[in-house]
DNA sequence: TTGATTTGTTAATCTAGTTTATTTTTTAAA
DNA sequence: TTTAAAAAATAAACTAGATTAACAAATCAA
């Protein structure tokens, strides 16, 4: 069935009863997007958190200058949405943009408090992804800090080993921050250095 | 008392009895640094979460081109740790060290399950604190990708008005990722411009 | 009150990464 | 199977910010 692959999900960090499960699905919906589709638009309030089963995300803004900046990507068994416009309710700047077709399972803010509300659990398994979230976001700052390019570009591949096969190079060196032509370079140097 | 500054934090979020307030007290204690001295340091395990009550913290480390990085600082009523280590209770890669008298209210890893479990406020109060954690972290990562080193300083003076005075300007260049010699040739460019 | 250390400035030179422009390759539609 | 569009590669000129080095203030210890 199409929550399956999200309840294994849940299961890997907690245990719920039937009940619990039965409270779960009906406080959550499931969703298909095709190709190309808007998850989440720039300028509209974000109001699910998303779950993705299958397909793919970028989680992308347009800056003052007209230039689009790819924040993060999401696939199977990964979260997406803006957390900034979720939980203040206030236009996003931020679109989540399908790179493939998805089916996702989403909630809304108020659902998501009557979720943590009956099911604790929840709420700190919620508690912890958002723990590993900063860590990782942080991590990315330091990587910033001190990671040249090509660097970032390599931690990058060994992080994320799926994504790089699923999504257009330019789009790689948007979520790096460099441009298309220095990411083309950069795999120039690495290929002539290896033979 | 030592404690006040800390409760009246809480009390913002939450309203807690005096049988929950007994218990977080408890279970938390207190402690003061002076100027120089580590609360975390690169390598050890980060066995706290710390609540500053009064003073000024760097969140910092040292790459393997030996130099240094601030990651972020913190001040009266600010939160200051090493998540990562912290939950994974392995060595840290960061130093938490006091740039001036410190005194922080904190507790370990056991106790801060203890105090979730005995008092759900709480573990609701620091979901929401992760939340704006990981947006302020995700905004840092934008504001990377999209604003020159001057703009990012002129953010950073908006953001956290408070803390360029305490600390010096070599370190603000090291938490904006530029060097000193660029944030002095930044500051002399914006005061010629006022002019 | 003096020297020593820490912090900040200025300027010349250098480099990682950008911009612009052109060409080649891949993908996809008809 | 051809053709158009999207994606990737290459290369020259350019720029934001780094590096190096020398010096000037400010702070601090004694």
């Amino acid at each position: 069935m199409k929550y399956t692959p999200f309840l294994n999900y849940i299961k890997n960090f907690v245990d719920l009863n039937e009940k619990e499960i039965t409270f779960l699905r009906s406080y959550t919906n499931y969703k298909k997007y095709f190709k190309g589709q808007y998850i989440v638009q720039q300028g509209e309030v974000c109001k699910h958190t998303n779950f993705i089963i299958s397909g793919c995300t970028e989680n992308f803004y347009i800056d003052q200058k007209g230039q689009e900046h790819i924040v993060t990507f999401a696939i199977e068994n990964w979260w997406s949405s803006d957390i900034s416009s979720f939980i203040t309710q206030k236009p996003s700047d931020f679109n989540v943009k399908c790179l493939e077709d998805t089916e996702i399972i989403q909630f809304t803010c108020q659902n998501q408090d009557e979720i943590f509300k009956n099911i604790p659990k929840m709420e700190t398994l919620f508690r912890k992804l958002l723990e590993k979230a900063l860590v990782s976001s942080q991590k990315r700052i330091v990587n910033n800090f001190s990671l040249s390019a090509k660097d970032q570009y390599i931690y990058f591949k060994n992080q994320y080993p799926n994504i790089e096969q699923r999504v257009p190079q330019y789009m790689v060196a948007s979520y790096l921050g460099i441009t298309k032509e220095f990411l083309s370079k950069i795999k120039a140097q690495l290929v002539k250095n290896k033979s």
